[in-house]
DNA sequence: CTGTTAGCGCATTCAA
DNA sequence: TTGAATGCGCTAACAG
């Protein structure tokens, strides 16, 4: 079926000249007189002629698109990511095509799939909560398309990633915890598969260590990131014979869900029970209180892995180098661990 | 340059038989035997043979993939109707390419184009703020590629639209403040320029006249949704002669600054101002006292603006309907209106 | 049921 | 500097 939009031919015909030469002129390619391709670019103009990447594609076999395959888009932290992502894109000259995937691994998978039906370039990927295979994003490099991870990596593909410092700055929320006098730090982590999951653990379990605090077991939780399960988490640390003095999040979502839960069984926050976040959601800075987090370069983030991507788009596969980008991330104390003193 | 990725004339070649009967296997056409259908489906499966859309998409003048162009993407409000509006078109086998533009009308003419180039086979746009121009999207319609709006629609084209009853919304909103005493409402609204802005601002003054109250203009403030100028307007109120003891606001990122700024002002929420937004906005149930806000079926507008464009698809541009479809928004009354008494 | 041929819109050789 | 011819990967019309 013939495309109802205004093609090389048309112009040629209309100019009586070669579609060779339209193309040249409309592509810049030196070996054109230059009133010729005044004639060609004005007609263009005038016919509102629109180049079709999709023959272009075919040819070049690249179709300066790449895809960013989120696992979901409900927090503020992806889409901001994407901000930085198109952003850079634009730049560059790349179109973005975005998908998420309601943190399933079908939903991944299936994405996966449409990204190389549309034959992007290049993919830039975060992994859903339950992703344990990777043969799917395998399979993008066996074909020499290049994958980057950001955030949620793969740890064991040998691939640029763009990851913040979850140690060192669980590290510090946790020392922070301590050093306003925290003994009993719980933590409520994610599940074990993400990376950043074990990371966070790891910096809350070696915080405690330097401190010479024992890390006790019994405060330390491990979940699906459901937002509805924070509720029964919370309340089972809160009955605990020994409750905990202070709560270390996953992430600021589960860390907001506890904050309201904590005030409504009528605790003091953070008098009674000292609570930090991570990643500096928005809604972070005015829930009562105000929540104290891990600030993270969220759009830089995008921009960064998009920048790796691209800078593979011309290499060959031998060069790709699995460079690891670790940006800094950010203590913000608020009130949810340091009261502020202000009459209400 | 050759693709690097398996093709039909590779399954053929190693099955020694022709490109179309493989073509024919492989797009499930009939006249094929079982046996033969099933032998290609077997290679294709162990190559990892991927369709090549661009290509069919060359042939067909379809690309089974649809544009989002949105205004911003910070707030949660159009991430999640991308959510909807994916789910719908994954569901009807299209992908999406999404774009953002910064509430900058620049922006949205480039990402236009970037639609155009790729050539998808119809757009969803929600308007920036800035946007008074519309021919970048009339352009589509001359090349028949179907356009519908959502939210931040366009009044003088003539396609289909998805909106909320934001006049009646708006309506009740106020009605509401009415109805809990107040008097002198006040009006933080959107730009002008934008027909939510209009109908929300109509539903405010119709309230007003119902209940017999003399609109004072003074109490009506016009922004441009910069949420850093809240402040200023909302000082500029409280310092009036007779401040007003109501503020409706044109979205919840508005009234939730507004609510900070009048909490630092010393001032009461709702006995000596009472608020109300719009959107119910991530956020908008745990600020403190919580908001009182209208309530959108966010991913139902995604998923609907997207039935009714993918509806347009098969059809001849004579037969496009500009059918405006009216989503209900609901009132949500929380603490900022109506003061919950708990204990804290 | 299967093979052959043409062509989607364009960039890119090779000739002129 | 320009024109003619080839083909990217695939589908569809036409034969066999």
């Amino acid at each position: 079926m013939k495309s109802n939009q205004i093609t090389i031919v048309d112009i040629a015909n209309e100019l009586k000249m070669s579609k060779s030469t339209v193309s040249r002129a409309l592509t810049g390619h030196p070996n054109v007189k230059t009133e010729t391709r005044a004639k060609v670019m004005e007609l263009a103009e005038k016919l509102d002629y629109q180049r079709n990447m999709l023959s272009i594609s075919l040819i070049t076999n690249k179709t300066k698109t790449i895809g960013i395959v989120l696992p979901e888009f409900i927090t503020s932290f992806f889409p901001q990511v994407v901000v930085g992502a198109q952003e850079e894109a634009a730049r560059q000259g790349y179109s973005v095509l975005v998908s998420q995937c309601n943190e399933s691994y079908d939903t991944e998978v299936a994405n996966s799939k449409v990204m190389l039906a549309n034959r992007v370039d290049g993919v830039m990927v975060s992994l859903t909560k339950e992703t344990l295979n990777y043969d799917h994003w395998k399979a993008f490099i066996r074909k020499k398309i290049p994958v980057v991870f950001f955030n949620r990596v793969c740890e064991e593909m040998m691939v640029p990633k763009v990851v913040v410092n979850d140690y060192d700055a669980a590290f510090k929320a946790v020392e922070h915890l301590i050093q306003i006098g925290k003994r009993r730090i719980a933590h409520l982590a994610g599940p074990s598969q993400l990376v950043i999951s074990r990371k966070r653990m790891n910096g809350y379990r070696d915080a405690l260590k330097k401190y010479d605090i024992p890390i006790d077991e019994e405060l330390i939780l491990e979940y699906d990131l459901n937002l509805s399960k924070v509720k029964m988490y919370v309340k089972h640390l809160m009955d605990l014979d020994s409750p905990p003095d202070a709560l270390f999040a996953v992430n600021d979502p589960t860390a907001i869900e506890a904050i309201q839960i904590i005030k409504k069984l009528g605790k003091r926050i953070p008098e009674d029970i000292a609570i930090v976040g991570f990643s500096d959601n928005y809604g972070s800075s005015f829930i009562e209180p105000s929540l104290t987090t891990i600030a993270q370069p969220v759009r830089e983030i995008g921009r960064t892995a998009m920048e790796l991507l691209l800078g593979l788009m011309d290499k060959d596969i031998s060069e790709w180098k699995p460079l690891i980008k670790t940006l800094d991330a950010e203590l913000i104390i608020r009130n949810s661990t340091v009261a502020a003193d202000k009459g209400v």
